[in-house]
RNA sequence: GGGGCCGUAGCUCAAUUGGCUAGAGUACCGGACUGUCGAUCCGGUGGUUGAGGGUUCGAAUCCCUUCGGCCUCGCCA
């Protein structure tokens, strides 16, 4: 028999879940929150209640508790109560494992503000969920505690840029989101107008022609927190919408905005981690960051270095080799220390792999300790014998090793053999854990030839600034230009990046036109910017960093999906809204769109 | 657009060489139990094996197509 209960005024709340100790014994207190656990013994009941600081022990009594104890009796997990009850010590019975294990809170009155029905999955399984059904109910999935703390990462992370930037005298202003379609850059996210039919607004890819637009109007400093369209295939580090911290700084050199960013890298590592950093940070060419590592990002927190072993090549009798360095490519190898543990069916695979994405094969030879130093084994060992020991000095190879080798043009060589390093680097077990290296990447490429379309892409893009020294290149050998632009890097991800921009109109053009963006397109596109710069524009430079990427990194994360409250899937869908979905033909009409056939219909 | 992995009960997973009524844990429902904290114990409900087609005496298992999820190359200035 149910008995009346009593409603709890669960907006006063006197404590919150996780709040109570020992020395609150005693107090009157009132809770509200989730079932976390019930535990039912016939007599005692005990349920654990849950909000975001953490859980508390419920007791109640079979004695005259005014119908109490069998509501509790009822309960389920992630049901929505409020109890009022006075907080006991737990004597004998303390749970050491639980911060509020010195206590519990005896109830005399529960009440319940809303049932849960059967959970599609459980918070506290020992199993882990799909992330497909995280997704669809992710209102659930985020009450998980691991997802709490994420988010509040994230919210840390935002505070800490945003009270940094204040400080230094930035201010926050919101460019629009319909805009328009900017030139190369990825694919735009588009909107149709309904009172200009026939145009659209293209969602932007970044604000980063209005961040300059504000430099020219004499802002100075600028920083806001904003979201960001592209569409274009997902990845585990990507979704179609993504945040950045966007800053752009006035009358300002390369150094002045890395001293910057330095100053707030330190910030949010230690008001997000705690951890300290120590700047100025280490920097890097993207040249030389190619040739020791074969990717402009850098993953500095182990060795494995690539080694240019071309030139030792020509001594040796290998059709392979012989015939890539004809066609002017490279043999570059990389040395894995103390791999005896790599069978021959980790190779395999190995060789698999690099296969998959491309790559033709994976040469490789195991060094020994022979009678006369060192010998090699295995793979192309009896191509490579006759240069054995000097090729071991010169890369550092010592008996126990073993050198893969790849070689074809600067470019394959380098992709192929820096996702053999940070596959061995997982495999070896090589990467220290807790360690944070940050280091810039400068000195870019500011154009890079496209086979296919014949023709010059901005390696950022087409705003970036060219060091003074290389602009006369720009006409003779543009391939040699080098621009103002830095990346930063984190533990081998680019988490920011950004430029000295082109303040001058003259320099503007011939960057488009060397792009290939004629005058026509060039007044069509950004007209308003080419005209902006005749208007008196100061120099200027800014950065953007990828906030979700900075988060992942910082809480571990493997996806940028676990740092965004309600991300996309792999085909850019909701499966919680189940957006995109289509619209009425009353809305087609009103913009005066009609649908193509679909594919498949 | 290409390559790879995966899809069995609400959830997490089993199921021998193609062979018995597709099982277990958990959740859910019912019962027992006064110190648990992943409570325990007893009983029960629950299946279009992602979908469609094919091979076979017989398919979760083999073949084809397709849908979905993840990783990745291209792409992402």
């Amino acid at each position: 028999m149910r008995s009346r209960i009593l409603a709890i005024p669960y907006n006063k709340r006197s404590h919150r879940c996780g709040e109570l100790r020992g020395c609150d014994i005693d107090k009157q207190v009132l809770l509200a929150g989730w079932v976390n656990a019930a535990r039912d013994h016939g007599g005692v009941v005990f349920v654990d209640i849950r909000d975001h600081t953490g859980v508390t022990q419920l007791r109640f009594n079979p004695a005259p508790t005014g119908g109490a104890h069998e509501t509790a009796q009822r309960l389920h997990n992630e049901d929505v109560i409020a109890v009022t009850g006075r907080v006991l010590s737990r004597g004998e019975w303390v749970n050491p494992k639980m911060p509020t294990g010195e206590i519990e809170v005896e109830v005399d009155q529960i009440e319940v503000l809303s049932e849960c029905a059967p959970l599609p999955f459980q918070l506290n399984d020992e199993f882990e969920t799909s992330e497909e059904t995280r997704l669809r109910y992710r209102y659930i999935d985020l009450r998980r505690p691991e997802m709490q703390e994420v988010l509040r990462l994230r919210h840390r992370v935002a505070r800490a840029i945003r009270e940094y930037f204040h400080e230094n005298d930035f201010i926050e202003v919101e460019t629009p989101f319909l805009t328009k379609s900017t030139p190369e850059g990825a694919r735009d996210y588009l909107v149709p107008s309904r009172v200009q039919p026939g145009s659209f607004f293209a969602l932007p890819q970044s604000p980063q022609i209005f961040k300059q637009l504000l430099m020219i109007a004499g802002y100075d400093r600028y920083a806001q927190i904003v979201r960001c369209f592209r569409d274009e295939d997902l990845r585990a580090d990507r979704q179609p919408e993504f945040t950045q911290l966007d800053l752009e700084m006035a009358f300002v050199q390369r150094e002045d905005v890395m001293a910057m960013v330095e100053g707030s890298a330190k910030r949010i590592f230690k008001d997000a981690l705690g951890v300290e950093i120590t700047t100025p940070l280490p920097r890097m060419t993207e040249e030389e960051a190619m040739e020791r590592f074969g990717i402009d990002r850098p993953d500095t927190r182990f060795g494995m270095e690539l080694k240019d072993v071309t030139e030792f090549m020509g001594e040796v009798d290998f059709k392979v080799f012989r015939e890539a360095i004809d066609q002017g490519g490279v043999v570059k190898c990389l040395v894995a220390k103390q791999a005896e543990s790599l069978t021959r069916k980790i190779t395999d695979g190995l060789t698999e792999e690099i296969r998959g994405i491309g790559g033709a094969g994976l040469p490789l030879v195991k060094v020994n300790k022979g009678d006369n130093g060192v010998t090699f084994s295995t793979g192309v060992a009896k191509f490579l014998q006759p240069i054995c020991a000097k090729l071991c000095e010169q890369v550092g190879a010592d008996p126990g090793d073993v050198i893969f080798f790849m070689t074809g043009t600067f470019a394959d060589v380098s992709k192929y053999l820096h996702y053999l390093r940070t596959r061995l680097a997982t495999i070896l077990d090589v990467i220290p854990k807790d360690r944070w290296d940050l280091l810039w990447v400068i000195d870019f490429p500011l154009v890079v030839w496209d086979e296919e379309e014949q023709r010059w892409f901005s390696t950022h893009h087409p705003f970036t600034a060219p060091l003074d020294e290389d602009i006369p290149l720009l006409d003779t050998d543009p391939g040699k230009v080098r621009d103002k632009a830095y990346d930063l890097v984190l533990n081998g991800i680019e988490i920011a990046g950004g430029s000295i921009r082109i303040h001058r109109q003259d320099v503007q053009r011939k960057i488009f036109s060397l792009l290939g963006i004629g005058p026509e397109e060039a007044k069509e596109k950004f007209e308003f910017l080419l005209e902006a710069l005749r208007f008196g524009a100061p120099p200027h430079g800014g950065i953007a960093y990828g906030l979700d990427r900075w988060v992942m990194m910082l809480s571990g994360s493997e996806s940028i999906r676990d740092v965004i409250a309600f991300p996309k899937t792999q085909r850019a869908v909701c499966p919680l809204t189940g957006a995109p979905g289509p619209v009425s033909q009353a809305q087609l009409d009103e913009l005066y769109l009609s649908l193509k056939a679909l594919p498949g219909s």
